[in-house]
RNA sequence: GUGGUUGUAGCUCAGUCGGUUAGAGCGCUGGAUUGUGGUUCCAGAGGUCGUGGGUUCGACCCCCAUCAUCCACCCCA
């Protein structure tokens, strides 16, 4: 049989040691920070019913699930015509399960289903990989995890102001120069309404997200192709001119929006969490960005999005209200807010930032040369007794040649080697090599613990 | 889904106008140095030039197809 050239699903990824002692830094920082604000984790299957997943992220969405072929003879059970079948019909046929596309339908599942488990306020966090049948490309991947922290069953902006705080908490601990832009999915209602194109809304905010990304006349071109006016477009203009402190840009909208009943309530609760903001002050800059949309379609207040000041990679982290996401599983009136940290652009920015911080990588501070089977025997219980005091520590496991032994040790970056071979048994001394400055000495084994703790 | 980029040694990449035996650095193996790595010196191994077809006396190089890759759009973390 001819040998098969090895390679991983495209938009997947093997992680190296070192790579993966980097990526549960980031994911035991970002869980320490959680655990801090009294969330608790959860975890659901990788896979859910195609039932819970479609319509939920829009059309757009549905396309990019990563469907599961029925097992067994899932053809015979099909009762189209295979030959005119069209691919879409097809599908709902021989699959009806889905790889989950992200962590907040499944919890909203989730809460549902466990109602009579559940206290609310309801606060949990959740890091587990979620799929997305996406064309890969710099800081996009087909299988990347989120951390999601959400809590579920309370309207005040207390919450928002909580997320704000772990997200500055979070980002500050990583080392990672941080924006949060905030804005509300109530003002853009009440903008679409003001120009006179409410029904129109979705296509409105979809647009206008690109607009630091293409510029206005480009905007403007893609809302004329929605079918959107132009005397609505020419009122859409001085909105996004708006500039100043958010305080500034909330009075002009307050003015703006003075005829929108649902526009003048997503001014108070962004007003309100502005003012929370202010009695904090964290060194995280917040910018009311009214640009900023979001194309999931469940949000229906505050919406957020974190980048990076310093590395161009798309959003960090990104989140927002819902009002009615349990809504569709039968739970009504119940209103959640929730964000979700992209773990694997944290990754990429922190790499090329190199702000990872050292000594993370350096696993094993202590390596014994193997000598041969007497040494190995005389080693054996030290290395036990380095163990017991929290040492991480390991032998050589072949009595190879000291060059390969000491290369071993080199690139895996351990800082003491340690050779006991005849004389220093009998001499009853370990001869501790600090392999960064390469200076060596005779010393006793209690000698070395001491140094060592 | 749309448009483009790049596929040559384990890795990163050179390769002239289409011409005889396809190169470098790093890494790997051995030696200088039988109990001393990271520096230095010497030697060696390692190739279906992504795959399939075509043009040509002759193809790593030109043409077609295909697969993979990265990037941008769409959308998103």
């Amino acid at each position: 049989m001819a040998v098969q050239k090895p390679s991983v699903p495209k938009g997947t990824r093997d992680f190296t040691p070192v790579e993966m002692v980097k990526r549960n830094f980031i994911f035991d920082t970002i869980k320490e920070v959680f655990t801090r604000f009294g969330y608790l984790p959860i975890e659901t299957p990788s896979m859910e019913n195609l039932s819970i997943l479609l319509g939920k992220y829009g059309e757009e969405g549905d396309k990019l699930l990563f469907k599961i072929l029925n097992s067994g003879d899932y053809l015979s059970k099909v009762k189209i015509d295979l030959a005119e079948a069209e691919s879409g019909k097809l599908a709902s046929e021989i699959s009806e399960k889905g790889l989950r596309y992200d962590l907040t339908v499944p919890f909203a599942r989730f809460v549902v289903q466990h109602l009579n488990e559940i206290t609310f306020p309801f606060k949990r966090y959740q890091i587990q990989p979620v799929w997305r049948a996406d064309r890969p490309q710099k800081g996009r991947y087909r299988e990347f995890y989120q951390c999601d922290v959400d809590i579920i069953g309370s309207n005040s902006m207390l919450n928002e102001v909580e997320l704000i705080q772990i997200i500055a908490q979070v980002f500050q601990k990583l080392m990672v120069n941080a924006i949060i832009k905030i804005n509300n999915r109530k003002v853009l209602l009440g903008i679409a309404e003001i120009i006179g194109e409410p029904e129109k809304f979705i296509d409105i905010t979809v647009a206008i997200d690109k607009l630091d990304k293409i510029g206005i006349g480009k905007v403007n071109e893609e809302l004329l192709s929605k079918g959107i006016s132009a005397t609505a477009i020419e009122k859409l203009k001085p909105i996004f001119d708006l500039s100043g402190t958010n305080k500034n840009k909330l009075e002009s909208l307050r003015n703006i929006l003075k005829d929108s009943e649902i526009g003048l309530k997503g001014v108070e609760e962004v007003e309100a969490i502005l003012n929370y903001f202010e009695t904090l002050s964290l060194n995280t800059e917040l910018e009311l960005d009214l640009t900023l949309a979001r194309g999931l379609n469940y949000y229906t207040g505050a919406i957020f999005e974190v980048q990076s000041k310093d590395v161009a990679i798309g959003s960090l982290c990104g989140g927002g209200r819902y009002d009615d996401l349990t809504g569709i599983f039968g739970l009504k009136d119940v209103s959640g807010v929730g964000i979700s940290f992209g773990a694997d652009r944290i990754y990429d920015v922190m790499e090329q930032l190199d702000v990872f911080p050292k000594e993370i990588v350096a696993s094993t501070r202590v390596m014994f040369v193997n000598f041969g089977e007497k040494e190995e025997k005389y080693c054996l219980p030290l290395l036990q007794k380095l163990r017991e005091n929290g040492i991480n520590s390991e032998i050589y496991p072949e009595s190879v040649k000291m060059k390969k032994q000491m290369t071993y040790a080199n690139n895996k970056n351990i800082p003491f080697v340690i050779l006991v071979g005849e004389n220093e048994m009998e001499k009853g001394v370990l001869n501790v090599k600090n392999m960064q400055s390469g200076d060596q000495s005779e010393m006793k084994f209690e000698e070395l613990l001491q140094k060592l703790s």
